[in-house]
DNA sequence: TGTTCAATGTCGCAA
DNA sequence: TTGCGACGTTGAACA
């Protein structure tokens, strides 16, 4: 992610035809591509922006530009359709990269965390003898949703999800190629827990070693209400 | 504008409830305290973020946050709602200052954009013996439309609009005030020019000392039909 | 100020 | 991939 702030101004071709008048802004642009162009106020969305997959050539101001007092010129193409973004940067207040690598992304409390403490508090769901090691065990490529042992106490990694789809199973096999480099931690075993599994999935997760387990989300919700009621 | 760069989870509750969990992301502090979270990829949407009017509290972590390696914690809330944001910083790896001042807006090249075209075309509209000096002439608070002068070489400022309202008098009256304190320039003359203007205008203008400029769009467009034909 | 409607809507799920 | 509906929708025009 590179953030420039600058005086700048914008003009925008595409679905509509636009342009931003010259001022100090923040220009973001991310690692995909993707260029917004904030101001100062008003909500979350930039005054104008470029949606991934798109290109940005920085280029030279020609002399009329230059007497205007440009000093760089990006122009911004969307690689799927003739939208453009040009930007005129004048003075550069500050310019700076910054590497934040994949996000694992918003989790709506719903179903899903709901289900995570369920399985965290139900841990023998995974088999007698398992004992939860943590919740959301944070790895460099994003959170493991559920980190537990085993009865002979190797290290079993859970990826949990409402609709077990492809997905899922991909996210899990990358977790367990990082986990599985940690000696203190490897072997590491994976299971795939989810309402309901896609057959597709089910055929990926088995043919890489990964356990599927369907899970019963009213059912483990009944036990969690007759836990509320002993306290 | 406050950039920071850092490792941070989130939690968010309102109209749903969400959290983030730990990763490295930019956070965007704005003028009128509005707050974002983006991650380095996506859209122009944040993955979380509080509209204004909000306000912001950093405290310090309590024994737990800071066993978990929690520095800062923010407390974003709405001011109107009871919408919360609640993020946790961990290591901070950018944090920046920007003073960006108030912006001009995106302008859609719509009506508003080719009246400006035309009137700056035909200047004599505004008077006998006019010329202008220049579209878009940007001040400390904004762009004025139009600037010009009269045949006594005298500082026209023309605000333009589709539909004139008390709004666009309140802001041409802003540029005005701004102008008439530079001394090259001064004293300036307003004029409020658009397609149509409502009666509360007119009377503020007038009051004002502003002069009211009703635009015949068709009219100026076929006289620059005109034009284009004559080349 | 509230209400309705378009948006460079965006996003996520299902067929 | 395409279509449809929800969104912490946002934003502007209109009454």
């Amino acid at each position: 992610m590179r953030l420039v702030v600058a005086r700048c101004s914008a003009r925008y071709t595409g679905r509509l035809t636009a342009h931003l008048p010259l001022a100090s802004r923040l220009l973001v642009v991310k690692a995909d591509g993707s260029v917004l162009l904030h101001s100062d106020g008003g909500s979350y969305k930039p005054l104008n922006w470029m949606s991934p997959p798109c290109s940005t050539a920085v280029g030279e101001p020609d002399d009329e530009a230059r007497g205007r007092g440009v000093t760089q010129v990006w122009t911004v193409q969307h690689q799927k359709s003739d939208d453009r973004l040009e930007i005129e940067l004048h003075e550069v207040e500050h310019d700076s990269a910054h590497d934040l690598g994949v996000d694992p992304g918003l989790v709506k409390d719903g179903v899903e965390a709901h289900l995570q403490e369920l399985l965290a508090a139900q841990i023998h769901l995974l088999g007698a003898g398992h004992s939860l090691v943590r919740r959301e065990y944070m790895t460099a490529i994003g959170p493991v949703d559920i980190l537990a042992r085993d009865a002979a106490g190797a290290t079993v990694a859970v990826e949990l999800k409402r609709r077990g789809d492809i997905d899922g199973v991909e996210q899990l096999t990358r977790y367990l190629e990082l986990l599985n480099r940690d000696p203190l931690l490897a072997p590491v075993r994976g299971v795939f827990a989810a309402q309901e599994i896609k057959p597709q999935a089910r055929v990926l997760a088995t043919d890489r070693g990964i356990e599927c387990l369907v899970l019963d989300y009213d059912a483990m919700r009944g036990v969690d209400d007759v836990d509320s009621r002993l306290f």
